[in-house]
DNA sequence: CAGTAATATTCCTATGGGTGCATATTGGAT
DNA sequence: ATCCAATATGCACCCATAGGAATATTACTG
């Protein structure tokens, strides 16, 4: 799991697999396609087959790589305890509630000015 | 996307937003919980917060951290059209297929032993 | 103001990941 | 064996990040 979404982190990645979905691709086509490196391609390729992402089989000198649903499938198992939280209506409280004390502190802690 | 990735890459993360699915808690319980050092509990979550993940609220010297279901939302969405590969019973037969040619190529590769 | 509890931030260091470039490997054709 | 096409790997460099230890900040109490 850690593995699966360290990998989905790079966009790259993600865009290979958004291209395997449509189906098979060799490497030269994915090449064309993310306007990246040949190695580059080839070594998320490898990533994305080391973490069960994709699958590959030989033509001639072609790999032709496939996508692997499994560990996206994990994924959504992973998700599935959170997705209760907001298809239950306990949610919509909950934001509600958080609408009235808005309490963020984001931006950097700066020192009592003159002292 | 990316950056819920990323945070999301995180075990302790993870399990942090797996104590808050249950509901609001204090950093103290957190660490308690994780069994790490406090500065690290926060520093992961000024991390889930900057990702949109949790938010926090005051009580007095405590902080009070809960989920926030969007960006897993949008996780979600993101999953949504991998999602029909597989429950398509397409999917079934690919992998029917993947059976019966079964060529992984993991491992390093070696050289052609003798001749 | 002093003291204390709870939490956040800073500094430092070690480690992992992505990319470019060069090179190795594989498979097929002549 | 030789040459070429397609793909994979090795190496160096740089940047981001997790963690520990120390310290700063915030809020409450007396």
């Amino acid at each position: 799991m850690e593995r699966v979404f360290e990998v989905l982190s790079e966009p790259n990645r993600r865009r290979i697999l958004d291209v395997l979905r449509r189906g098979e691709r060799p490497v030269g086509d994915l090449v064309d396609r993310l306007g990246v490196s040949q190695p580059t391609v080839s070594k998320h390729l490898r990533t994305l087959r080391e973490a069960g992402l994709v699958e590959s089989r030989s033509d001639a000198q072609r790999r032709l790589y496939r996508l692997r649903t499994e560990p996206l499938r994990e994924l959504d198992a992973w998700l599935e305890p959170y997705r209760m939280l907001w298809e239950s209506r306990l949610d919509d409280l909950e934001r509600h509630l958080a609408t009235m004390d808005d309490d963020r502190d984001d931006g950097p802690r700066r020192p009592p000015e003159g002292g």
